[in-house]
RNA sequence: GGGCGUGUAGCUCAGUUGGUUAGAGCGCGUCCCUGAUAAGGACGAGGUCCCUGGUUCGACUCCAGGCACGCCCA
């Protein structure tokens, strides 16, 4: 006996009668951890699945993109589960970085870094950095919980353990050692808040571009060769007038076209293309008076517009230099060059043989090189340089634009380019590694392999690992504090940091580390540690190695763990953590760090525009949840193309529209099953495959198989939103045609041979689809199998593999010609104006050549019955009716006549054919063409104002001719429904016998089997005296109803 | 300016090695309760497959060039 199903199962809101899908969940989900079912999935034998879980910032709440991607990860992890793999699924934690410095910045007060270092303290900073690390877990839970990922949170790693530090260290030494790891003096984007440099990754983040307000400022500076005897200047643009106070140089195109334009007496020069942009400069009216190449420039002397380092002429520097980074897009076609503040600058200078001359200190200030601005902020300091340029007369343009501008994408500050000291990874030595095992992976979608990651590691430069900061692993470097000594020590391991130390550490965070002070093997001076810490990428790019704590433990598992089977995370990670576990990987064993890699979408609001909170334009995905359930918000987003790094505008209707189509339907068609196996007694077995002979169970089966098909493909090849519509369309088939076909067969007393197999295959395709359905929709399907099965739970289920014997595409076809005949007749009906209730005649049918015509008698039962009429024929002339059209096949014939097929394929849809035998002869004009019959398919289509339709090649007319007797069948139909509507609107149980009135003229026979159907005895009933009462007029008769329930004898 | 992606019904999206009548769901219109299902069902209307050119006997599909949008970057 199956526990009773109750009918009406409630999307939303409390409906008295029946349970709610949210409700059902939090059942499933304390059912799931009593019983430890994640647990003992896990325990399952067969090959692991290894899948690396990308850590999230134990920031804040999680948003709208970290539950779709735990869906996802879910997903795949239950069906592989499934499919006999255990799939371990362990969280992962980032907990070093500038995320959760800045948080705790914010929470503290803090305004710069001196402040840490000298106030608070680099080890109260980490100490609260720790704590914020370790409270914002419980968020997370929750909602990891609600959408039903199983997952191992207890067990999480994190980036800040005392093992996975090792592990990093020991990473970066083996970097180290193959000379992977540099140091060097260059620029780099830098955040003076922070007060750190960063990586480009950093600077691409998808926060960090932003619209900014600034100078536009255009000086001219005085060249020291004269045109046509005037005094000359040289012109050139700029948005960071700051940096002007350290120009060094001048850049031109050496293929450009440059101007000598006199105005007021002096001579400008600039690009020739742009003069005409900028006319106001000349009065409106430029006067060019020469044409130089760039080239010809080259080498020449300016004076700077500043004095600060005027005195370093004389090295070679205010000299006009060729780069292909001038551009003629704007500006004047004259780059001023400060190599301290840019990188193009810098690398310009350097091939020259030019130093730099960097005159901002760490927090972004001018030092005393600069007098005037000395203690400035850079960016304050724009309006007294502007002022300055003005006085001295350099200044000949000043406006402001708006343009987007690389920000710190934690802290929001603007970024400077800055020339430093930084750590690289040199990842150009490797690049062609790193292009060689991007091929062994399987990206999905397909095109981010060549696309986005592939272009991503073309461009790849080395990255700036370290960070001039507090929380985070410790640059493992020692150097002497010898000037000039050079001798550097690298600790890769805690032996070897206790060995030099000469004590245990038990936390390598900075404020241990820095005390740990080495003797020069070569000097005997003191060795201390650079004063970085690693790039919090460096560490989640070690995640491999550090969840294990590689090679210090765990080396058998780390080698039967390694790459991982498959990853998932959203495309920002493309440049992000992909890219850095990659680099890593092929860094250490030259292998890719995955094997497969889904990238997924993003989502937006429904606008289309960003998920914004300060917005509010979404709904909290757990009031969603709370509404519709899990299941139904999976459901939609695992069917939709953001699987597979589309944009997906996220209407909560959709989540809605889960439950109307896919959720309801499934709880009917279980609840159909529940309510007749109840009744026979009928007890499923999950370990038997039917065996029917039955037409309709074989085509249900069939189409059990193919969705069964469809379904694993996806998952296997990781488009799992392929999954969803096989499901749906399964759904749809078991319902709209099988149930509704079959409902007969259950109906009957007793368990008759054929009910059984009704039954057996009931069970097996509701029981398969539960499985189908378990990786997308884990509650419902849990809690319906279990019902079902008894047994524990589907997500203990082996994946289903139908056999092959119920393959059978000739009967889908063949039903798939049963419906469609059914579709024509019913349209024909409502054309007609005739309801199904009332009987005609017959239909008669034409059939494309291609088509056995023994399907009609094969589906003859069906189709009678869903048209109801008495008889279903071939047409004997479908020429009265329609015209003969011939499709050719255009794939078989098109080759073999080239050209003419065209003219075969418009003669043949004209129906200018005639059959010849075994040939067809297609005919137009004096020309004919023989084609085989099977290459062309005859058809008939309606003729204008006949009464008749067609579809798909099937042609289908309708007789209409009422006889009084089946006028007479008519009027009981009706009857029989008002009889059962008076019967359910009186509440009366199916089983309930009445006494009943019918008054009104009909045929005895009719009024007879109108009662057995109601289970009625005809009794004179007054209303007064009747439960419930019709009166209708039908076909002009007038008739009245009265009915009541009898009591138990 | 470059890279990648997308462009199919009012909306959200399918569309299999190119084959001649391009599909679904939602929405819309009309209709339907014969006992699983009205929180349903049937039927219907609705399309310049972004544009231009090319390849081909034949292009939504392949190629080139545009246009629009999104993302990433300069």
């Amino acid at each position: 006996m199956y526990p009773p199903v109750s009918s009406s199962v409630s999307a939303e809101g409390g409906s008295a009668s029946g349970g709610k899908f949210p409700e059902i969940e939090r059942e499933i989900l304390a059912r799931w951890k009593q019983n430890k079912i994640f647990e003992q999935s896990l325990q399952r034998s067969g090959r692991e699945m290894v899948f690396y879980d990308g850590p999230p910032f134990p920031t804040g709440a999680p948003h709208f993109g970290t539950i779709f991607v735990s869906i996802l990860k879910d997903a795949l992890a239950r069906y592989f589960t499934m499919a006999g793999y255990s799939v371990p699924r362990r969280w992962g934690w980032d907990c070093h970085g500038l995320p959760i410095e800045n948080a705790v910045e914010k929470k503290l007060g803090i305004g710069d870094k001196t402040q840490i270092e000298k106030q608070l303290g680099v080890a109260a900073f980490n100490n609260e950095c720790r704590k914020l690390v370790a409270d914002c877990n419980v968020a997370w839970e929750s909602y990891i919980n609600k959408i039903g990922r199983w997952v191992d949170y207890a067990h999480a790693y994190r980036t800040l353990d005392l093992p996975y530090m090792e592990s990093v260290l020991w990473v970066f030494k083996q970097c180290y050692d193959q000379g992977l790891i540099y140091k060097d003096y260059r620029v780099t984007p830098y955040c003076y808040h922070c007060e750190t440099s960063l990586s480009f990754s950093d600077i691409r983040e998808s926060d960090s571009t932003r619209p900014r307000q600034d100078p536009e400022v255009i000086v001219r500076f005085k060249a020291s060769d004269e045109v046509a005897g005037k005094p000359t200047w040289y012109l050139a643009w700029t948005t960071t007038p700051w940096t002007l106070t350290s120009n060094l140089v001048l850049a031109v195109g050496a293929d450009f076209s440059y101007a000598a334009v006199e105005h007021a007496g002096s001579v400008y020069i600039m690009a020739e293309a742009l003069v005409t942009k900028w006319a106001k400069l000349f009065g409106g009216k430029p006067y060019i008076v020469k044409i130089f190449a760039g080239s010809e420039l080259l080498g020449r002397h300016y004076e700077p517009v500043f004095p600060y380092y005027r005195d370093l002429g004389a090295e070679g520097y205010f000299r006009i230099l060729a780069a292909d980074f001038v551009t003629l897009d704007d500006g004047v076609g004259v780059v001023h060059c400060a190599p301290a503040f840019g990188e193009d600058d810098y690398w310009l200078c350097k091939r020259h043989g030019l130093g730099v001359r960097n005159p901002v200190d760490a927090r972004g200030c001018f030092t005393a090189d600069i007098p005037e601005f000395a203690g400035q902020n850079v960016h304050e300091a724009n309006k007294g340089v502007i002022r300055a340029l003005k006085a001295s007369g350099a200044l000949m343009h000043h406006s402001t634009i708006e343009h987007n501008y690389p920000h710190c994408w934690r802290c929001r500050t603007p970024l400077i380019y800055r020339a430093m000291d930084a750590w690289y990874f040199a990842v150009d030595k490797i690049k062609d590694r790193l292009l060689k095992h991007n091929e062994e992976i399987n990206w999905v979608p397909e095109h981010v392999k060549h696309g986005r990651f592939g272009k991503w590691l073309e461009g790849a430069r080395d990255w700036n690992i370290s960070r001039s900061r507090f929380w985070g692993t410790p640059i493992p470097v020692w150097e002497c504090e010898a000037a000039g000594c050079g001798q550097r020590h690298v600790l890769g391991s805690l032996a070897e940091i206790k060995a030099a130390a000469g004590r245990e550490f038990t936390d390598l965070h900075k404020e241990f580390l820095d005390e740990v002070v080495l003797k020069c093997p070569a000097c005997g001076k003191p060795m201390r540690r650079v004063p970085e810490v690693l790039d919090c990428w460096f560490e989640s790019g070690a995640m491999p190695f550090g969840q294990c704590h590689y090679p210090f433990e765990n080396k058998d598992w780390f080698e039967s763990h390694f790459p991982a089977d498959f990853i998932v995370e959203y495309p920002g990670q493309i440049r992000g953590w992909f890219y850095y576990l990659h680099v890593l990987a092929v860094a250490l064993l030259d292998r890719a760090a995955f094997k497969n890699c889904l990238v997924h979408g993003t989502l937006l609001a429904e606008d289309g525009g960003k998920i914004s909170k300060s917005k509010k334009n979404f709904t909290d995905p757990m009031e969603l949840m709370d509404r519709y359930g899990a299941d139904a918000l999976r459901l939609y987003l695992l069917g939709s193309s953001a699987v597979v790094m589309e944009d997906l505008n996220f209407k909560n209707a959709g989540v809605h529209d889960q439950i109307k189509q896919v959720l309801l339907p499934l709880w009917n068609a279980f609840s159909f099953f529940v309510t007749y196996a109840n009744v026979d007694s009928y007890a499923g077995d999950p370990a038997r495959q039917p065996e029917s002979t039955h037409a309709l169970d074989r085509w249900i089966l069939a189409k059990l198989y193919r969705a069964e098909h469809e379904v694993g493909e996806a998952f296997k090849t990781f488009y799992l939103n392929r999954s969803l519509t096989p499901v749906t369309a399964f759904i749809e088939d078991l319902t709209n045609w099988y149930i509704r076909q079959s409902r007969a067969r259950f109906w009957g007393g007793g368990l008759t041979p054929d009910k059984r197999q009704a039954y057996d295959t009931l069970y097996y395709a509701l029981v398969t689809l539960l499985k189908l359905l378990a990786p997308s929709a884990p509650f419902v399907a849990d809690y319906l199998y279990r019902q079902l099965t008894g047994e524990d739970s589907v997500h203990m289920a082996t994946w289903p593999d139908v056999p092959d014997t119920y393959r059978n595409e000739a009967l889908i076809e063949e039903t798939a010609v049963a419906q469609t005949i059914v579709t024509l007749g019913l349209a024909l009906r409502q054309k007609a104006g005739l309801r199904v209730r009332q009987p005609l005649p017959g239909i008669q049918v034409a059939l494309p050549s291609s088509v056995d015509s023994g399907v009609v008698a094969r589906q003859l039962d069906i189709i009678r019955n869903e048209l109801n009429v008495k008889t279903v024929t071939l047409l004997a002339d479908p020429g009265a009716v329609a015209t003969l059209r011939a499709t050719p096949n255009a794939r078989v014939l098109g080759p073999k006549w080239g050209r003419e097929v065209q003219a075969i394929i418009k003669a043949a849809k004209a129906g200018q054919v005639r059959e010849e035998g075994d040939k067809i002869i297609v005919f137009e004009g004096q020309k004919e063409w023989t084609v085989d019959r099977q290459d062309i398919e005859l058809s008939y289509q309606g003729k204008d104002g006949m009464d008749v339709m067609g579809d798909k090649g099937v042609l289908l007319a309708l007789d209409k001719t009422l006889t009084p007797a089946l006028r007479e069948e008519g009027v009981a139909n009706e009857l029989n429904r008002i009889i059962q509507d008076l019967r359910k609107t009186a509440g009366y149980a199916v089983s309930d016998r009445i006494e009943m009135t019918l008054e009104g003229e009909l045929d005895p026979a009719w009024r007879g089997h109108l009662q057995q159907l109601a289970l009625a005895v005809s009794v004179e009933l007054s209303e007064a005296e009747a439960d419930a009462t019709a009166r209708e007029t039908i076909e002009g008769r007038a008739f009245r109803v009265s009915i009541r329930k009898m009591t138990q004898a």
